[in-house]
DNA sequence: CTGAAAGCGCTTACAG
DNA sequence: CTGAAAGCGCTTACAG
């Protein structure tokens, strides 16, 4: 039961095991007709080259690492399907790596990376320290980060201008003549929150504001809603939320309505961050910052393979610019409104 | 910048390279003076075994093949984080392997897995013909089918109870006092649609009813969108809808309260099924059947890994039972109700 | 175009 | 416990 080997295909065919190899490998020179021998042979014995033995003298195995956190900010599982997709449309695939929380299961993590000689690597929702991703680095393994950037632009990395969001978000709630404006927060070391928070509260200090309220729910649900219920512990309530992503946007969402009994819009605006699926949903409707996967994913698959034919790893930075989609839980800017620098949606 | 070798590190240890292998062998003979010189020079070099070379002699690549036709419907993608670390929790790792809707590339998909030399294939939101499947079984791969059966039962399956589960809605729905009690249904062809619609309707029988109607969503969002629309065509509408998943169900209701303006439960019960994230949001608060990921998963993981471990399949159908959780979009059962068989949440 | 041979980095009998 | 050697299933110069 054993699967047939390529020398299994030469003996049926009556050629070298060479010519059996040639004609499974693009480019090489096979005569048609010792070609169309093997072909034969090989699919009366249900012969495929062991890819495995093959990755262990060509050093190019077809596996790229994904490395993700977690997949309840339910923006990642299109990401990740997108990915996977697009890595198989170029011949590779996507092998799994979940992280726990702590640091030294990253290194547990990279260490089976390693062992498993992935060609390349992706990291999804997870931070990857300096220090790891030089190691990486000298391992000779290529690294784009997703929706993160390190600080030291030592790894490419492929992310929406975040900064930018948070400016479109602030701008447009300016606009629609909101006065308390609060901020829900994910993870403090995060990226994203850093440069969302910079965008939101320059913008801010532009129009002369600062931020009425502010809170901590580091992307997740549960802490989300008990940040929410902080920020709305006293009069008078913020009459804006911005959430640092939709996943939380969604959870404020619930307690303010199903909770705190108010009104979104009218009591208080909220807007989120990715256009997540449930974004979209009517009993959502909400307003939020795109976060394209159509034009990042096929960027960061490029950007990785790229390095990986050039066996060289040339960190570069990619930026895309997201757009605010305006939906229901945001009311209208103000038409009469000349503020210099409104944006329309 | 070539990653070390184990006779690289032999070598710096002055011991044979087997001593090398064997000290990185779980359960070899190696004396303690020896290895303590073999993880030495490993560690100053950063060796790591090379696991790729490793499982051309072992034929145990550490790898399991999932196979995934989606992940829009959001019950999935936990399902997929959680088999993906209890695999690695194992020691083995998940290459992914996205399906086309086309069955041609079920094919294509199948010879890249035998390429790839995983020891196992876990289907998730995929399906097999026996065709495909006797091909893993004729190349020794044990399958796992996970929430699908097959009507052979030559494959293992770890599913959900899914008549049972039928049953448990329509009792509850009967309960309620229903009566024009409506069918969502999935694809047809699937053994979970299949089995939810027997166990619903044969349940309506044994109470003397029928579907007062039915509608086809595939397990789509937009096209259960369109079928609740038809489905609430004409008076007297449907004053229960059972939906095959929550997917569908959660689309279901945007139709109904926000595009037909009708109020659930007072109009209209809905009831899904999966328990994914989002049916337990207040803004849906959905009552449906659990297909409870943290049993289903590790036995899916033990039953394939078991087979691994025997190098045999022997096929096993695990069946697990979801209980009805009864949230928001369904009314109270009448409480003076005493007929026979009545379930109580 | 073709075949014999070396070698990718390991594991594993086999002697000692 | 230890080392020399064979071999896993391939690819790839090297001659012819």
């Amino acid at each position: 039961m054993a699967a047939a080997t390529s020398l299994d295909v030469a003996r049926l065919a009556g050629v070298s095991q060479s010519a059996v190899s040639r004609t499974f490998t693009p480019g090489a020179s096979v005569s048609a007709e010792t070609r169309a021998k093997v072909l034969a042979a090989a699919s009366a014995l249900g012969y495929r080259p062991n890819k495995i033995a093959r990755s262990l003298i060509t050093r190019r195995s077809g596996m790229i690492g994904i490395v993700v956190a977690y997949l309840d900010n339910l923006y990642y599982p299109n990401v990740l399907e997108k990915l996977s997709r697009q890595l198989q449309h170029n011949g590779f695939h996507a092998l799994m790596f979940f992280t726990q929380q702590s640091t030294d299961t990253m290194d547990v993590i990279l260490g089976e990376l390693l062992e498993y000689q992935v060609d390349g690597l992706i990291m999804v929702s997870a931070g990857l320290s300096s220090e790891l991703a030089a190691r990486c680095a000298s391992n000779g393994i290529p690294v784009v980060l997703f929706n993160r950037t390190l600080d030291d632009e030592t790894l490419s990395a492929v992310s929406s201008d975040n900064v930018d969001g948070g400016e479109k978000v602030a701008r447009f709630l300016l606009d629609c003549g909101h006065d308390r404006i609060a901020y829900l927060a994910g993870w403090a070391g995060s990226s994203t929150d850093r440069d969302r928070r910079l965008g939101f509260t320059r913008m801010l200090a532009q129009n002369g504001r600062t931020l009425y309220r502010e809170d901590i729910g580091h992307y997740d649900r549960e802490e989300a809603r008990a940040a929410t219920r902080r920020l709305f512990a006293a009069p008078p309530f913020p009459d804006a939320l911005f959430c640092a992503n939709d996943h939380m946007a969604v959870a404020a969402l619930d307690v303010l309505r199903h909770e705190l009994g108010l009104s979104v819009p009218q009591d208080v605006a909220v807007v989120g961050y990715d256009d997540a699926p449930m974004a979209a949903w009517p009993s959502y409707a909400l307003t939020t910052v795109t976060q394209p996967p159509d034009v990042m994913v096929p960027e960061a698959v490029r950007l990785l393979l790229q390095n990986i034919e050039a066996d060289a790893t040339r960190p570069e930075q990619l930026k895309f610019a997201g757009e605010l989609v305006v939906r229901e839980t945001t009311r209208r800017p103000s038409q009469a409104d000349g503020r210099a620098g409104s944006a329309m949606p």
